[in-house]
DNA sequence: GAGGGGAGCGCG
DNA sequence: AAAGCGCGCTCCCCTC
């Protein structure tokens, strides 16, 4: 609400800096300082196995699973979190990887070629959609494509498309059309997935793991659609989470050996956090990257992006 | 003073 | 009428 109104007023605008500034510090620079154990001299969050839906990890006490980085002020927060002398804070994200899993369930011959063949699967994906070639595509058609990329995910509609992306509800139908004329396959993953959640009351991930739905056969449509959005990204989200997990376990057992100064401190969803002696990270990266590579076999290849620093921010 | 519930905002 | 998944924390209002 607010945030419509920002575009065009200034009030508003300073409403939600305000917002901002005031969750900064009430959440994270007046609160993270006094959670440091005077034990250790540091933070202990933890992580908590049975509460999400979709079996990802929850974080609290302190929840170090939403640490600022989208902007410049929270980003300062994150810099505050540093390696102890003579090591280096390393992190290791998956790249895309719900998105990846989308193409592996679905099997659409054009998302996996988007992802077989480019670097930047948002770009290739905006190719596809506005039939243009990849070094063609502008700044404005890959922020479209990514945000139909995420959307889908979430099961939006073209309504919260048009919202998200400003642009008329006519427009974003068009362009989740030519979407599903480029990767067919989605749809009809979409489409199956609807039904068998119908049918079934549960949707899996591909390892297995079944979430219930007890929402998909509600006579209230808004709850009914609700669990059909759920049952779509239950099986993307929750094989991530899967796949996560079973890295961390050929991690903990790789680590556990003693060869390396190194240890896991954190789980971000698609990203690990480690803290390495600086003798060590060439190895440490090296092992940490092919565990998670290989920590599932999919249609498509798994890429993992790593960064080294002094701090977290700088790790990536 | 404790705890519930909603709004709002931080993250993937 | 609502319209985008999954979380946790702070603030505020309210009740007990």
């Amino acid at each position: 609400m607010l945030q419509e109104l920002a575009e065009k007023y200034d009030l508003p605008r300073l409403i939600l800096e305000q917002r901002s500034i005031s969750k900064l510090k009430s959440t994270y620079t007046d609160k993270l300082p006094i959670q440091v154990k005077s034990t250790s001299g540091r933070i202990h969050s933890s992580f908590q196995q049975a509460i999400a839906a979709t079996g990802r990890l929850s974080s609290t006490d302190p929840n170090l699973q939403n640490i600022p980085i989208r902007t410049p002020e929270g980003r300062r927060v994150r810099k505050a979190f540093i390696a102890k002398e003579g090591f280096k804070l390393m992190a290791a994200d998956y790249s895309q990887v719900e998105l990846r899993i989308m193409a592996h369930l679905s099997r659409d011959a054009g998302l996996l070629s988007a992802f077989s063949s480019a670097e930047d699967v948002h770009k290739a994906t905006a190719a596809d959609v506005f039939n243009t070639p990849v070094d063609s595509v502008t700044a404005e058609q890959r922020r479209s494509a990514k945000a139909i990329n995420f959307g889908l995910i979430y099961g939006m509609s073209a309504f919260g498309l048009a919202k998200q992306l400003n642009i008329s509800r006519g427009e974003a139908q068009q362009y989740v059309e030519r979407y599903f004329e480029r990767y067919p396959g989605v749809r009809t993953y979409m489409d199956e997935t609807r039904v068998f959640a119908d049918e079934n009351g549960f949707v899996e991930t591909i390892f297995g793991r079944r979430l219930y739905l007890p929402g998909i056969t509600a006579s209230n449509a808004m709850i009914r659609k609700a669990a059909q959005r759920a049952a779509i990204n239950a099986p993307m989200q929750g094989s991530a989470a899967d796949i996560i997990k079973q890295a961390m376990i050929d991690i903990d057992r790789w680590l556990r050996i003693g060869d390396l100064d190194a240890s896991m401190l954190l789980q971000v969803h698609d990203e690990l956090v480690f803290e390495v002696r600086e003798k060590d990270v060439e190895l440490l990266s090296e092992g940490v990257k092919f565990r998670m590579m290989t920590a599932a076999s999919l249609e498509v290849p798994l890429l993992v992006d790593i960064g080294v620093g002094n701090n977290w921010d700088q790790a990536h």
